[in-house]
DNA sequence: ATTAAATTGTTATAATATAACAAAATGTAA
DNA sequence: TTACATTTTGTTATATTATAACAATTTAAT
């Protein structure tokens, strides 16, 4: 579940576009898209993208430099990513499953070391792209 | 197990570099240290590095945009990668773990789909830093 | 009201990565 | 070993992603 945070009007701009986008969102591309709304520069972008990333509103997909909304009530605060993505039509959804995610939050390396957070990227090709 | 490949004179230059390392290089902080071998373009140091990723003699950590020269037998070009990444002092270690490896390996999502490829970060504080 | 903290606006610049095209080196097969 | 295709290299320019620095404004607690 996530913490309620009352978002500023920047975040919330950007918020609601990429949480309508059908596929992840790259931060000049949402420029582009609020110019019209006054938010001009990329500084504001990347100020607001931070902010949505830290309270776990948003994702960003480190292999696309892109960002999506979350949609998955069993990662807290960005500290558990998983995420599916086709590496043909560039679809990526977030993997809610407590299997992989109890399996990586207990995991310790040979060590004995625990992590805190973590981000894992799978790649292949989705239903549709895997017919044709 | 590694394909052996005869590497070409950019791509030894760079992954001779890269190998003896103990951080994850940046592609310009690479540039710099190659740039009195000759090789003075960003475009000769990317195309090194997508070669030597693609064969899997090296990785890219994509959440900082850096490169470390693989020392896993296990992960088999570049198609299944996990790394422990510290939060303070930036040290990125490769995990080589059976249990973890076959685990993503085998991962099949709700709609039973496999994936052909992972890449995981983890992240949280090394030996050294946890102490301080 | 006072003050501290967070957010915003703005300009400039840094850092990361690719496009396009020509030349050279290398591999393959008559 | 010549002819041809493929890969690699060199080079210039440009695109994309992200942060520095600083002033002004808004918000939230005292
Ligand atoms: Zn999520
Ligand atoms: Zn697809
Ligand atoms: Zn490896
Ligand atoms: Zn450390």
């Amino acid at each position: 579940m996530h913490k309620e945070h009352t978002l500023t009007k920047n975040q919330q701009i950007i918020f609601d576009l990429i949480d309508k986008s059908p596929e992840p969102m790259k931060a000049y591309s949402i420029l582009f898209n609020v110019q019209k709304k006054g938010i001009k520069a990329p500084l504001q972008v990347y100020r607001a993208l931070d902010k949505l990333v830290e309270i776990g509103k948003i994702h960003k997909i480190e292999s696309r430099n892109a960002f999506i909304a979350c949609h998955n009530s069993s990662c807290q605060m960005a500290k558990a990513t998983a995420f599916s993505i086709c590496e043909i039509c560039e679809k990526v959804t977030e993997i809610s499953n407590d299997s992989l995610s109890k399996y990586l939050a207990n995991f310790k390396d040979k060590d004995g070391m625990k992590y805190s957070k973590y981000n894992l990227e799978f790649f292949g090709l989705c239903k549709k792209c895997k017919v044709k």
